[in-house]
DNA sequence: TTGAAAGCGTTACCAC
DNA sequence: GTGGTAACGCTTTCAA
């Protein structure tokens, strides 16, 4: 492997002056700039990470600390980490998994170690074991997710009170004035993840302010559960059911159960779904959708912690982003009763 | 944060008797042992990642060549991906993702900076742009899938065959004689990863060995596609018809299908199809399940990953391991005709 | 069994 | 605008 040594040395200057044509960090002329970059081209010289690492004290890499195998919704995690993953390269860094059966031990490795720069937290619950250790860290740490005390954290989440919200005002606006909530199966609720809380807020807002009935029925992956939780939304409303099913993993059994009783989602039944689009679109299910923007939620935290380590300022940071969600509807589904 | 230096200092000993401790690569005597343990306890001292790598030339980082987002089951992918990371470190190592839409390119940039000591590429495809250069590379490369050409590849994947195979033999063990397959969706049969015909061609061995009729049907995300392919499959069976549906994004629709029919799963018509067990049971579908151990397999990539890197060797190495597939079976799924 | 010292390949400061 | 050189924190060879 050649080195910047060998670099310099076929261009004719100094090692400092291959390294600041790279950095950029001070003024070359044209003509040696020249040099030095086709003697970097001739002899494919790559900058060595490491030696880079120990000089500048900057790895360029950002530890992702994935959620531990819960076996719910892998595909909405793996969501976020692609795009966290391509949009860390678009600023110039790399990806380090950190997986959460470390625990909190294994933050203060990768810092400890420093093998990255910094942190981003997935799946944040409202109490974390993390968070002590997070703000103890002496590098930036971003949230995705939001715990009950975020102070001297840096978070971002999508807004989930806007989407409780969204979804009432459309299905009240569709002319439902009951409407029933299907809550997160308990394996989340039980997880205290505060986005739960948060969006069940949001309908009770809604329906506080358009003086609509809102119904909170538990969710569950078996169908007894569901099927009670719809034998009480029938009970409440003389017309048309109206459901919100934000957890992704009921949704097709709340459909099976309709249909095994006759109703047509979008004809007797309206319902809205928390899906990303790519995914309504697969599974053709007539809902209207909330999208959470996934991808959306991890390009920013990419983008805030790349700043942090701009600035490389050490204090702690302290911040809280909300990103709006969407509702895509789809024809024919939110029919008036 | 304390160094090497420091921690010998306290210790009252050289600095590279503290590395000598740390990688066991001499005999230290018991005494000056607890002396360092002690004050590497004492100072918390974690060793600098950028400067043994730069010095030892050994990052015991692998980077993990991530699937540029075909939105198809990215869920399935999630799974290897956190049982790579789990795995890696129970060898301690780290992995650092590469997205695939850098390319090629990102291949020989993680490993021309040297930020990883060796490459684990996911999907695999029958001809991969990213081959030529896997095989140019002089680190390890372990490949998850098959490509055409394997010369001169580690390669490692689920045994596609064989779970072909055991499928039609178990429907027909049950009393089918006629049994229809129905491809992977369009999407996936164009990408020519050969799992799907090494599927295939297992469904076909066992076939001709049993003398049952397989019959192979188009598969698709639209009701229509399998629609039609129900159709042919309802007329060409006298009996109670038999399905494989290897590709689980598919599954869904024609259970939708079959119901529709008014035809019951396991009573009227029996169905395999692949899945990760856990996500049967999550969603109990009526269906015997083929599984293909995707954890397994992750597991299998990085361990012969760290046995190449143990054993440093430089040259190219060659291997194939298929992984047996397991078949769980569900009661009251195979009935006989 | 241990210590001293020479690298490893950068960056960044200090001269010129 | 450019060159020389001292770090950066570790591993490993050579001596003792």
């Amino acid at each position: 492997m050649p080195t910047s040594k060998d670099v310099a040395q076929a261009a004719g200057v100094a090692q400092s002056t291959v390294s600041y044509v790279l950095s950029g960090k001070r003024p070359i002329s044209e003509k040696t700039r020249k040099k030095v970059e086709a003697a970097i081209e001739q002899l494919t010289y790559q900058p060595n990470a490491g030696a880079r690492a120990l000089a500048s004290r900057k790895t360029r890499v950002i530890g992702l600390v994935i959620p531990f195998i819960p076996e719910l919704e892998m595909g909405s995690i793996m969501e976020f980490v692609s795009v966290i993953a391509s949009t860390a390269r678009q600023f110039d860094h790399d990806i380090l998994l950190v997986t959460d059966d470390e625990g909190a031990a294994g933050l203060r490795r990768v810092v400890g170690q420093q093998i990255c720069d910094g942190l981003i937290l997935m799946q944040v619950e409202d109490e974390d074991e993390r968070l002590p250790v997070a703000r103890s860290l002496h590098v930036p740490v971003v949230l995705i997710g939001i715990p009950r005390d975020p102070s001297g954290l840096v978070c971002i989440d999508a807004d989930f009170e806007m989407a409780g919200e969204h979804c009432v005002r459309d299905l009240a606006a569709a002319g439902h004035s009951v409407i029933s909530v299907i809550d997160w199966q308990p394996a989340v609720m039980d997880r205290h993840v505060n986005y739960v809380d948060r969006f069940l807020h949001g309908t009770d807002v809604a329906a506080k302010a358009l003086g609509v009935t809102v119904l909170h029925l538990p969710g569950g992956t078996d169908r007894a559960t569901i099927s009670e939780s719809v034998d009480k939304a029938l009970a409440s409303t003389t017309g048309n059911p109206a459901f919100i099913v934000p957890d992704r993993t009921i949704q097709d059994i709340l459909r099976r159960d309709l249909s095994g009783r006759g109703l047509t989602l979008g004809l007797d039944v309206s319902v809205i779904g928390s899906a990303s689009p790519t995914l309504a679109e697969l599974q053709p299910i007539p809902l209207s959708t909330i999208d959470l923007r996934p991808a959306e939620v991890s390009r920013r935290a990419v983008k805030i912690m790349c700043q942090l380590l701009e600035s490389d300022s050490q204090g702690p940071h302290e911040s809280l982003e909300l990103v709006p969600t969407v509702i895509t509807h789809r024809s024919s589904t939110l029919r008036p009763q």
